[in-house]
DNA sequence: ATTAATTTTTAGATTAGTCTAAAAATTTAA
DNA sequence: TTAAATTTTTAGACTAATCTAAAAATTAAT
């Protein structure tokens, strides 16, 4: 039984969370202090209690990274705070634009049966008021539509999640080149000829696809 | 624009007004710290931060008594709790012994706006799931029906909220002995022959009355 | 009315979260 | 590839809230 997390630390984690584009991109010191309203002293020392509770990884001068305990914690905390801000606004008939506040400090309520029947009662929603989805009671995000990576234009971006089919040759040419499930994916130009495209994978730089494969990834938006 | 008030130092003017009988009752020390789940040392310090910011009154070895701008925090804080207990049960399907751990969480989220929207949502209830009044936007309990001094019996107590006519002879009277609007009140004894009470008034000790004062002070029930 | 018991306060420390100033490491640029 | 600029970390200190142990004041009891 791991004691609950202080209202400081969540509010690092989801922070974290929230900073990085994908799950293993690092996030820097100074990011999260200008997040957090912060100083960068304030935000190292607070890194290496969260990274000594295993919740973020962390390499010193390096920016940390959340861990799968931490990335669960920033998701329920998000869940609470988007549930919320539907209620503010379905119920009690706040505009999109007043619920941000108040839902910063409802999402630090502690109950997870609260936060379970307060999902039933608004009817289970995927989206909050301002379209972002709402993770569920297992921290899984219901992602919009997928479309092809193909149908993309430039400078449009979204995650990979799928393939559309199974071919082994393909999914072996995807491993080499390093493209993956979850990995988040920004089109950097798109050759009006072929259309084949350079594509910018985070952290794993900048590469180039064909259209044979361009049209067999599917891609979904963003939280 | 006075600064608001820390967590902590809600919950020590909730506790202080739950702890007193009534508004002008001297809460200990120890009292406070066994509600608060506290040592008595940590509470004489905070003593003397809430006295400093006016919450209360203090003097050393006396005990503690709510200011008027406390007792006004202590109802706003009580009014949340409240009514977000009836929000749980009523809304959420909760049972009546399953609220109040999460209402001491709600009752410390910061916003009027919310409070009031919140109330109209629930239709502006008067009493929650307990049977305890919740006090209105201004602080305002309703009281619940009264009824006349002379018709409680032996161990009965409420709060003398009226007297039925306005004789300036009973009122002088009722000056004289201590009796005012607002006081806790205890009937002791009542005597059998001529309907005569003892009573016991809060901190002011106790008295005797004639039926026919007794007749004539209304009393409601406390919070 | 002293003494004993209880209550309350003070003194001195501790922890979480924060800060400023300065040192150390990394990154950028000449 | 060294120097300059930037980022990050360390060092030392502060505040709010808490604790234990001991002193002081009050209340109760013989």
């Amino acid at each position: 039984m791991e004691k609950s997390l202080s209202l400081t630390e969540e509010n690092y984690i989801k922070a974290i969370f929230q900073i990085g584009t994908t799950p293993e991109s690092n996030v820097s010191t100074n990011a999260l202090a200008d997040s957090l309203q912060t100083k960068p002293a304030t935000v190292s020392d607070m890194i290496k209690k969260l990274s000594h509770k295993k919740l973020i990884f962390y390499e010193k001068y390096k920016g940390v990274t959340l861990s799968a305990s931490g990335a669960k914690e920033a998701l329920k905390i998000i869940r609470k705070h988007r549930l919320w801000e539907v209620f503010l606004v379905n119920h009690l008939n706040f505009k999109w634009d007043q619920v941000h506040e108040i839902a910063e400090q409802l999402e630090h309520i502690k109950s997870s049966e609260l936060v379970n029947r307060l999902d039933d009662f608004l009817g289970n929603p995927t989206l909050d008021p301002h379209g972002d989805p709402i993770p569920d009671a297992n921290g899984q995000v219901q992602l919009g539509p997928s479309k092809l990576l193909s149908e993309m234009t430039s400078y449009e971006n979204g995650i990979i999640v799928g393939v559309k089919n199974e071919d082994p040759l393909l999914l072996q040419h995807l491993d080499k080149i390093n493209i993956r499930l979850g990995l988040h994916i920004e089109v950097t130009e798109v050759n009006d000829f072929d259309q084949s495209m350079q594509i910018k994978l985070a952290d794993l730089g900048t590469l180039f696809l064909s259209e044979k494969i361009t049209s067999q990834i599917l891609i979904a938006k963003n939280l």
